[in-house]
DNA sequence: CGAGGCCTTGAGCTTCTTCAAGGAAAGTGG
DNA sequence: CCACTTTCCTTGAAGAAGCTCAAGGCCTCG
């Protein structure tokens, strides 16, 4: 929705944890040039469409998700700026989910070629981005926790954390409110619940002055007690990309 | 538990997918050299202790956990024979779970030193090692889906089905028939239920003639009604690491 | 043979879901 | 800019699925 200083999100997020040379910075920038504009409310794959390329969320929100035989549905990622979508699916022939926009969007393509040549040529940003990967893994897990073993209320903390942090990443929350674009609806495919029990959740919490909504946005005003309720834990925190070995590789 | 001709399961799992020549599975067979025995039901890594390597699990059955605040316990995973263990807390300075042995074990330890080699020296193993990780990373997805939206007959169901094709990669079901060491308590960690739900589950499947149970071993009696009932997809049957540019790299 | 762990079954309860209706908000077209 | 339409949110009542608690039985292993 909101980039600064007309960087590229991702190239944000890399700088967090790498000092960027000049080329580096620049491939990582021509991975959102000549980005794709997307249209909110739209289909950008469906499953079952051909792997031949990623995306690279360079502005918008977007959910990937799978239909249920009932019509049900689970979100099983949500996708903001900075995000590299369909990663995992490299390996398999095409994707295994839909992917729809929530917002307008502008993503970058990244075909499989161009990953090549990222690896081919930059060990570091290589290491950065299994690094990536490899956190996209935990917060999975995380997720299984909550969906395992949460009660509606901590479900819905234990969301708006994840969303918050990840923001913060890329600049793209103004301290602790954030565009929050996703319907009750969406929610509620997000965390395994309805709408009605999003609802309520979100009501008590607002009741009790620990989140405040106000059309399309989000505000946190007590994130130590969500912290604490959730035991939340910010993987992007602790990442290390030191001992990755290209990196070594291509200093010695 | 039990392993076929002497060979490692890793390697026999890499050779479904990939001809390996002397090598690579002498490369294969060294990760599971001096292999650390584990006895059952011992605790392998604590929360917290530093993730300096990986396992490579060469027979036996083990669970990573986590623990909620209030004592109840989310299964993340079941690792078998061939399972490589703690990939993606590479980047991160410490585990982020427990590990326990649901059987007697043969682990094989894999530093990061022998990781930095085995990316040096055999670009084949090195995508063949990142596509299991990506499959890995479908496979959570697929939890998160169980766990979110489906009732506590299917879950049980889309286990052992998961547990099933897992086994048959590296040869340890016979046909139908797998042993089968969880307890009721730990099938319900794993699936987000209570053990009583999971015996009720588990009784109906057996009264319909869809499973059956006998003292640690299970039969799958209607695999294709089990597979409709949730949709079931096996992950690894689609693996293709053709593409993964590290192989085009040492071919050029 | 005894003890401990594991499984089963039942009763009552809690949480979340379903169904439904009313109201607010946002998007659309004249 | 206003009326209309649609989507989204809220709230309530009733129902279902799974949980808790508990007791009894089985199986295994020492």
């Amino acid at each position: 929705m909101r980039t600064k200083r007309g960087e590229s999100p991702l190239a944000t997020l890399a700088g967090k944890y790498l000092t960027l040379d000049e080329d580096e910075r620049e491939l990582l920038g021509s991975l959102t040039h000549e980005p794709r504009r997307i249209a909110r409310n739209s289909e950008v794959v469906r499953e079952g469409k051909a792997a031949d390329n990623l995306f690279v969320v360079r502005s918008g929100w977007l959910l990937s998700y799978t239909i249920m035989p009932d019509g049900r549905r689970q979100v099983l990622q949500v996708h903001l700026p900075g995000d590299i979508i369909g990663f995992c699916d490299m390996p398999l022939p095409s994707f295994t989910y839909e992917l729809k926009s929530l917002t307008d969007c502008s993503l970058g393509l990244l075909t499989r070629d161009r990953v090549n040549h990222i690896f081919h040529t930059t060990p570091r940003l290589t290491g950065f981005l299994f690094s990536l990967m490899m956190v996209d893994q935990k917060t999975h897990t995380d997720r299984l926790r909550v969906l395992g073993r949460m009660n509606a209320r901590d479900r819905v903390i234990h969301f708006l954390l994840s969303v918050l942090v990840r923001l913060r990443l890329t600049d793209e929350a103004e301290g602790d409110v954030f565009d929050f674009p996703l319907t009750q609806f969406d929610l509620a495919d997000a965390v395994g619940l309805t709408n009605v029990s999003v609802s309520n959740a979100l009501s008590s919490l607002q009741e009790q002055g620990i989140v405040k909504r106000s059309s399309g946005r989000m505000q946190i005003l007590d994130e130590a007690y969500m912290r604490e309720a959730v035991s939340f834990t910010n993987r992007f925190e602790s990442i290390d990309i030191s001992w990755f070995p290209y990196l070594q590789a291509s200093r010695a």
